[in-house]
DNA sequence: GCCTGTAAGTGAGTTTGGTCACATAAAGAC
DNA sequence: GTCTTTATGTGACCAAACTCACTTACAGGC
């Protein structure tokens, strides 16, 4: 994956810092340019009307953003992406894309295995949030949050963002109370467990059962 | 859309005929072509350990299928394809189309056109499904099958593709109880009427205002 | 015509999850 | 230290949706 990405770099394009909480973008805005994430952390979100905030991803080092209006006539990005904490991206122009992408066959390729990932990914999701209810999008959120970001430890796994209830919440669909409960039996069945603010997740193989867990590998699993 | 197609067919392939109810692959199954098709209509399909069935798609003239597993290491189908009608598609194996891609960069870029044009369907659906709860999964899938599916006739549009309310609640990922009463309210609300065995909307705006659709388009909005 | 099988419709009861309203705890500001 | 703000934890209640059980309607076979 790394070395793919790699190959893009070589495209003209500007780095951009972002300090924590500001904006890449916004949903609705003219989308003109792709990104490739350098360092720090980039949450992808969207605003329902009721107030209700879904988050969709992590994105990190290596990941790409922005990537869907790409081939639009009218590309306007259907996300936000905010800096989680003190970030670089790359960011490569859609135009200048298109050229170096009618040019290198391989730079497509590239590219549609990395956004075949991403809908494997896509699909991986929904279907935990679809069949397993609320459970079933927090145990596959708590999943995904230790493959792109968990350290392994002596008695578990720990993962390594600091995250407030509400904003898991956010990434299972579900309200902050009912987050909150569950976590409370998790703890109560030593699954999960709060050290330093940090979750450390003592049985994974729990909410893997739980979700029927088909592993499907770091790869797609993730929350990046 | 139509043209992007076309170029597909200069790949040598196969073309199978399947029957009503026939599959064309199963989840799980090792996967070694992509597939379009040519004529009729194929339901792409998810089982969930518990018996339920989530239908994503009803692919038809034009659409790909079984794209998802194309550069993967050990390509296997996450997804049903079962026939719904008479049916024929183009198959064209992995490897031979990873040949052309590699020859052919704009081969490539329409691919990604097209695959682009799949994540945004799946993100379209991802939110109605998940914010605005069974209605909102529900007055979706009629919107995207008359998008797909409907005529316009003098008082409304007729969805042309005949479906039980079981059909229409594995697109919704609800119970066909759920679905049913959800319907007989849209009836007595003259929202909607059967007509023949088909389903007549008469007021696609009032299921559009419902679930503060963001009005993406035909080419997004749909279920192919 | 009848019989059979499948689909549709509906009530009752239960579960799940969301909302509201607080209480408590933790983290900073000063 | 206190005060303020933000996050967490919980009970009570309500709404949405699922399950179970059954009835009704319709289509096809014969």
């Amino acid at each position: 994956m790394e070395s793919m990405i790699r190959q893009f770099y070589e495209i003209p394009g500007k780095i951009l810092t972002l300090k924590p909480g500001e904006y890449l973008f916004h949903e609705g805005d003219h989308a003109k340019n792709f990104f490739f994430v350098r360092t720090g952390k980039i949450f992808i979100t969207k605003f329902a009307e009721s107030g209700r905030v879904l988050s969709l991803r992590l994105a990190t080092k290596g990941s790409i953003i922005g990537e869907l209006p790409l081939y639009e006539e009218n590309p306007v990005y259907i996300f936000n992406a905010v800096a989680q904490s003190p970030s670089e991206v790359y960011a490569i122009e859609f135009p200048t894309l298109h050229s170096y992408l009618e040019k290198k066959p391989w730079l497509a390729i590239n590219l549609l295995k990395i956004i075949g990932v991403h809908m494997r990914k896509q699909h991986s999701k929904f279907r935990d949030l679809i069949l397993y209810g609320k459970k079933g999008a927090i145990f596959s959120t708590l999943i995904r949050f230790a493959n792109s970001y968990g350290q392994k430890v002596d008695d578990g796994i720990l993962i390594s963002v600091p995250l407030t209830n509400q904003e898991l919440a956010n990434y299972s669909a579900t309200a902050r109370e009912s987050l909150n409960r569950i976590f409370s039996d998790l703890r109560r069945q030593n699954v999960i467990e709060m050290r330093d603010g940090l979750i450390l997740i003592r049985d994974i193989d729990f909410l893997k059962r739980e979700i029927q867990c088909e592993n499907c590998g770091r790869e797609i699993c993730n929350i990046e």
